[in-house]
DNA sequence: CATTGCAGTATCCTTTTAGTAACTGGTTAC
DNA sequence: GTAACCAGTTACTAAAAGGATACTGCAATG
């Protein structure tokens, strides 16, 4: 952010919240990963795998499917099942997410690293 | 995050959640920001100018005090006053804020903007 | 020596977020 | 028909985050 006026700045701000908001929480972060990690995954799989209660799954997933971070897609099996998976727009994420890793593990080293040495 | 094995990705999961740890909560960017365009400030300032309690305050500063990225900084003044400002380390979040705000812009743009036109 | 301004803390309260557990509604399998 | 899966929801509880307000301790001012 080189050089905001007083609007810009603001304006600047709200971005970087919205996306803040989007990736906040306990569990987007994890549930994006799972998919990126073992792809698409049912309902019942991520209460299970996770230990994440139905009620809270529901309503992340929610959250993820509004910002098209992930699509719910239902199939016709013997009982039903729901799939979710990311979306090829949640790949965008990466150019926030890679910058992210890399600055947490600077951050790292500067705070621990340097524990002792000072 | 291209590409990444099991503990790759655990541990760049880490990493990214410490950075979003440390920009989250209501005050952190607010005030990052009140100091990037203002300046240094006073705690009382503060306090008005942004509408903050103290105690609240006091908490949030603290834990951007802790992280490096801003000083504390007593003066000997009349009434004794204390002086926050960013450090330069600060600065280097850019490099994730900077992808934050257009990630955001961008997405704005995909969710509002093709609201109507879908 | 009461009043004002400062930084910050202590106490209590409200709101938000996350979790538990039981339940609905639908389908198949016995 | 009842037991067993599925995807979720409902109603309640617990924990975390945030807020309001009064207060401490210090120094100068009047």
């Amino acid at each position: 952010m080189e050089h905001l006026n007083e609007k810009e700045c603001k304006s600047a701000g709200m971005a970087v919240r919205d996306t803040l908001e989007i990736i906040s929480g306990k569990w987007k972060l994890i549930l994006l990963l799972t998919f990126y990690k073992k792809g698409k995954r049912r309902f019942r799989e991520l209460v299970k795998e996770l230990n994440i209660s139905p009620r809270v799954l529901s309503k992340e997933l929610q959250e993820l499917e509004m910002n098209k971070l992930v699509t719910r897609t239902v199939r016709n099996t013997r009982p039903m099942t729901v799939e979710y998976d990311i979306t090829p727009y949640c790949r965008t994420l990466g150019s926030v997410l890679q910058p992210m890793k890399e600055w947490g593990e600077l951050h790292r080293q500067e705070i621990i690293g340097k524990k002792n040495s000072e």
